[in-house]
RNA sequence: GGGGAGAUACCUAAGUGGCCAACAGGGAUGGAUUGUAAAUCCAUUGGCUCCGCCUUCAGAGGUUCGAAUCCUCUUCUCCCCA
């Protein structure tokens, strides 16, 4: 019992909403008074190959069930990415093709694998498609009879977009009944989401009533906002993909603003609260290094953090080299400066390098050099010559 | 089906015949500084064989010495009515 109400206590430190709290502590009891493990579902849609670290809440979530012994259920959305969950947007993703699918949701499960045992027995991994591919349009019919257009209408997104006349498509309202079928299909006990995805998993609450099964218990996450303060997106550029490199991971997490390290220490480690609040009242940087350590640590190692953390010192701090600079070959011959360093990939036009150039952002072997004019030998025997933009791309240059 | 409004660079958003490669804000990048790729300040933000030239303002035509701005058609969206 003890050990139940310690759970739950784990659980809502990580989650927004539990709906509802009480028929959850019900279902725990339950299960470890020798009932079946609960299962607990989480759908991710493979829209896109980066799982970022604002994704990876709920699937913390999901581990901290899944060491408690209940089984993950993951779904993956191979048939409503087909349409693109509308959650967020203002306009609609472009459909993916059969293809796109397959590769995402590879990545996915891969990068999800890193905090998730997701062995046979251990997790069940589901695609939607398996049920969905096998409806014709009169059972898709009967799907959309589940629910009415006003509450439909009611999600915040969709009437945020009413509102500022912005289109909604009649087949992304299908979206929250698909989600919530899902949940009919494979029995869930719980959903995990992200607490945009609150509607979504009402339906599903909805959608198993009326299939006459016990309606699941929906927990929603606090979103981890990114670098910046905003959304964790990567349109914004402001995220942290789980398959980042670990010293991109970690210099990513020493860019987050100072104001936000307290939800990231909540959200994104396993410090206990006593402990976060002692990082909060040292040094922002060292409290910053803490945490940036303990999230490549818990997705890497913990040997890759402290490496990071050198590397990033000797870098941004230091000023030195990076240990590991890509190299490119080149022909041999004379070269003007931006056209150089564009085909070098240093930056995306000659215009673009000529501005880094001007702008005293470029150095050649350490040397600032600001003349856009300048020629450079590549020689046969040449040295590896070091080019520089900014402080964090190196490119050595090789004639081959 | 009828009537009206709209589509501008990564995003938001000005501009309604020449002063427009296009105001402003955000973002991004570079520089200075520091406690970090925090914060703050400054600069840059279509391309090129770069002190000049070329291609942009949903798409295709047209009017004009000259168009993002005017006209015609097309595509897409929103609103009102049916």
């Amino acid at each position: 019992m003890g050990k139940t109400m310690s759970l739950l206590q784990e659980i809502q430190r990580l989650s927004s909403e539990i709906i509802s709290a009480d028929q959850l502590e019900k279902m725990l009891t339950q299960s470890a008074a020798g009932g079946a493990p609960l299962r607990v579902k989480f759908g991710i849609d493979p829209t896109f190959t980066d799982v970022h670290l604002g994704h990876a809440v709920p699937i913390r979530l999901l581990r901290l069930f899944q060491k408690h012994g209940h089984l993950p259920v993951l779904i993956i959305g191979d048939g409503t990415a087909r349409l693109g969950d509308p959650t967020g947007r203002n306009d609609q993703r472009p459909p993916l093709t059969e293809k796109d699918v397959a590769r995402n949701s590879a990545t996915y499960l891969e990068q999800i694998g890193t905090l998730v045992d997701l062995s046979p027995g251990a997790s069940e991994v589901r695609q939607n498609s398996e049920w969905f591919g096998k409806m014709d349009f009169f059972d898709c019919l009967k799907l959309a009879s589940a629910s009415t257009a006003a509450r439909l209408l009611e999600r915040e997104d969709f009437k945020n977009r009413m509102r500022e006349n912005l289109p909604v498509h009649l087949h992304e309202m299908m979206y929250p009944l698909m989600q919530g079928y899902d949940s009919v299909q494979v029995c869930a006990d719980v959903e995990l989401g992200g607490n945009d995805q609150l509607f979504n998993l009402h339906m599903g609450r909805q959608m198993q009533e009326r299939a006459g099964q016990r309606p699941q218990v929906c927990i929603t996450t606090p979103l981890l906002m990114g670098t910046d303060g905003r959304k964790m997106s990567k349109s914004y550029g402001n995220h942290v993909g789980l398959n980042a490199n670990p010293n991109d991971m970690y210099g990513k997490v020493m860019s987050l603003s100072d104001e936000g390290m307290g939800e990231w220490f909540r959200l994104a480690t396993d410090f206990s609260d006593a402990e976060i609040a002692v990082f909060l009242s040292g040094h922002p940087r060292l409290a910053k290094d803490a945490l940036a350590q303990s999230i490549v640590g818990g997705i890497y190692s913990v040997k890759a953090a402290v490496s990071a953390a050198d590397a990033f010192i000797q870098q941004f701090r230091n000023n030195e080299t990076p240990a590991d600079i890509p190299l490119k070959k080149i022909a041999v011959g004379s070269y003007a400066l931006p056209a150089l360093l564009k085909d070098v990939g240093l930056g995306a036009s000659t215009t673009e390098t000529r501005r880094l150039i001007a702008g005293g952002g470029v150095r050649m072997n350490g040397t600032v050099i600001q003349d856009v004019n300048y020629l450079v030998q590549i020689e046969a025997d040449g040295e590896a010559l070091l080019l520089q933009v900014g402080k964090r791309r190196f490119v050595h240059v090789l004639a081959n």
